[in-house]
This record gives C-alpha cells, sequence and structure tokens, in this order.
DNA sequence: GTCTATACGCTGATAGAC
DNA sequence: GTCTATCAGCGTATAGAC
C-alpha cells in the first residue's frame, strides 16, 4: 500500500543517474550516491545497469528521445514561438540553477568519457544543432529573423550562449541570467520590426 | 649540463597541471598523471603542493594574473583590436581543440570543487566578465558596436557562446568552429559600418 | 531482485629514510 | 627534494546465497 512505484526499481536508478550526471557530471558520481537515493544497495544496481558505461548510455539515449517527442510537440509552432519554447526548454533544464544541460556538461568531460557515451554524445549535438538550424533557417527565409550570420552559425551561436549560460546561472545563483541572455539573443538575431520584447 | 631548468620542478607540476586541469578537469586527474609527466614520484608532489585542492588554487591564481596581464597588454588597443585579441586569447587556449578553457571546465564541475576553488573561479569569472563589459561599453559610446543589448548582457552572450565553442571544437575536432562563431558575433554585435570582415 | 561478501586498483595523503 | 613504504577510503564490478 505504501508502494505506489509497482516496477520501477530501474527508472529511478535512471532517474537519479540522470540528476547526479547532470549536477555533478559523469566522473562526479558513484554507484553510492545512487544507492542511497533508490534506498538499495548499490550492488543491487548492477543487475538493473551491469556498467556505468551502459547506465550513462540509457541517460542520454532516453535524452535524445525525449528531444525527438519535443521537436515533434513544437513542430506546428511558429519560428518565434519555437525559440521561446526553446528557452523554455533551458529553463527546466536548469531546475532552479541546480542542473546544467547534458551538452554543457559531457563535452567538459568529453576526453575522460567510454567511448559509447562520446558517440551518443556527438548524436545529441548533432540533432539539436540540426533542429536549430532549420528553424533559424526558415526563420529568415520567412523574413522575421536577420539574414546574416547564415542560420548553421547562427545555431550554434545561439546553443552554445544558452548552455553555458546556465552554467553560470548556477554558479551565480541566478536563474534570470538566462532569460536576460535569450533576450538579447532574440534582439541579436530577430528582425527590426520584430523587435518589440512583449510580442515573444 | 643536460638539466636546463634549474629549480623549476614545482613549476613543471604547475605546468602539467594546468594541462590536465584545462582537458580532463580537477576531477579527471590524479597526482599519478603529474608524476609519470614530470618524472617523479607521486609522493614528492606533496612537497611542492600539500594538497590537491592547494595544487589546483595555485593554477587558477596563476591565471587570473595572466589575465591581468593581458588586459595591461591589450589595453592600449582600439575596441575591435581588442575583440581580436579576445578571439587570440580563446584560439590559444584551445591548443588545437585539445584544450577548453578553466571557464567551461570549471563551472561544470563547480559543485563537486572545493570551496576555495569555486571562489577563485568566481572572482576569474567576474574579471573577464568586467573587461569585456567595460569594453564593450566603450565600444557603444564610440559608436562602433550597436547599442543594444545593454553591454553587461552582450559581454555574457559574447563569453558563453565562446566559452562553449571551445568545448564544441573539441568534440568534432574543428578549431575553424572558433572563428566561426567569433566572426558572427561580430556582425551580430558591431554597427553595420564595420561588419566588413576585412576590417578587424 | 536484492542481499552480503569480497576483489582489487586507484585515490589523496602521511611518515620517515636518504 | 626525492625516495620507499604504507595507509584508509572509495571506485566499479563480481560471486553466490536468499
Amino acid at each position: 500500500m505504501s508502494e505506489l512505484p509497482l516496477q520501477n526499481t530501474k527508472l529511478l536508478i535512471l532517474d537519479s543517474a540522470e540528476k547526479l550526471i547532470l549536477t555533478r557530471g559523469f566522473n562526479g558520481f558513484s554507484y553510492k550516491d545512487i544507492a542511497e537515493v533508490v534506498g538499495i544497495r548499490k550492488a543491487s544496481i548492477h543487475h538493473h545497469f551491469p556498467t556505468k558505461e551502459m547506465l550513462a548510455s540509457a541517460f542520454i539515449e532516453r535524452y535524445v528521445h525525449r528531444f525527438g517527442q519535443w521537436r515533434e510537440h513544437v513542430a506546428p509552432l511558429t519560428v518565434l514561438e519555437k525559440l521561446s519554447a526553446f528557452l523554455e526548454l533551458f529553463k527546466r533544464a536548469s531546475d532552479n540553477a541546480e542542473k546544467i544541460c547534458p551538452m554543457g556538461m559531457l563535452t567538459a568531460e568529453y576526453p575522460t568519457l567510454p567511448a559509447s557515451i562520446q558517440d551518443s554524445l556527438r548524436e545529441l549535438l548533432g540533432e539539436m544543432d540540426h533542429w536549430l538550424t532549420q528553424v533559424l533557417a526558415q526563420g529568415q527565409s520567412e523574413g522575421v529573423l536577420k539574414p546574416n550570420p547564415a542560420a548553421p552559425i547562427m545555431a550554434k551561436v545561439v546553443i552554445n550562449a544558452m548552455s553555458a549560460s546556465l552554467k553560470m546561472a548556477r554558479v551565480f545563483h541566478d536563474v534570470d541570467q538566462l532569460e536576460q541572455v535569450f533576450n538579447a539573443l532574440k534582439v541579436m538575431i530577430c528582425s527590426p520590426e520584430n523587435k518589440n520584447p512583449g510580442a515573444l
């Protein structure tokens, strides 16, 4: 009667791994940390995820999957609405300046990561970059965004700035920085007639 | 006759710690790694730097000091020249896409860092932010930079984008991304009459 | 599926000889 | 200043009982 979750020890492990990876990094947490959160012995974790590498793999693959779902969810929106949704994505990822995004964490740890995680990370980065590039290109062809810089580079500027802003927000306990940086980016990429702050 | 360096074991340790921190992170290297590079036993390192925390402290304080020297060095330059020098700083920090900057690495590891390192990092971030904000504000008052967004936020966009670009350049073995992102930022913040790429 | 027990390398750090 | 020897603790991971 007290155990609402039926068969989800594996899910609990994955969830706490996600939180730990996004706060402390792949090299910054151990099975002991998860065991304490989930309430089982650390040896038991190996039954669900035989190695730490497989646990991290499951995390990042779920993240890729979720991003795919999110893309479908925002597909019907306009370009400017999609950009707003993108900001919301980062704000949610921030979790009150406690976490950062997989991009910010795992690219920093990159050389120390198992090869399979490096591969999955590049896939995730590629998908995010591709999505934003497409959105920005559409905005440029519609005229709501400035024609320069070209969409692929503009996408890199936006993603990189947002990703690093998550980390700065955490260091200085200041979630507002996220929104400020985003609004600045908006000013920098939107065509003049779309710059009024209330429009987005 | 074979030993050119006179009294610099301590310096060798600090140098290799710097390289290791900027490639693998504070949590990604050990005294063993340094011992192998420098050619002494790991116990000997403690004679020069009693704790790992003190070693990291020495690294970041040297970095802050160097940034101070660099600031003096570029002081006589114009705003646009200073921005160019700033790009060069990141290109040098990249070291052929092998390293990232202290900002990118240590802000990711932030919650796992000793308090003294967290403090030094915030100091470094503050100094970089302050310098760039001043430069951008001057550029805006001179009219070479766009008046929006305001200099403090514009500085955050630029620094964040550059810092994350270092990590992307490393992941994708593509140093050119650094310069592309920088040029894009230039397009986004420079007044129209200064946009010609050859000018900077 | 979870447990206990255990393996075993690596970690930062200390003591004391040279 | 560097060495050897040693430490306690933690890391991932395995074996096998229940």
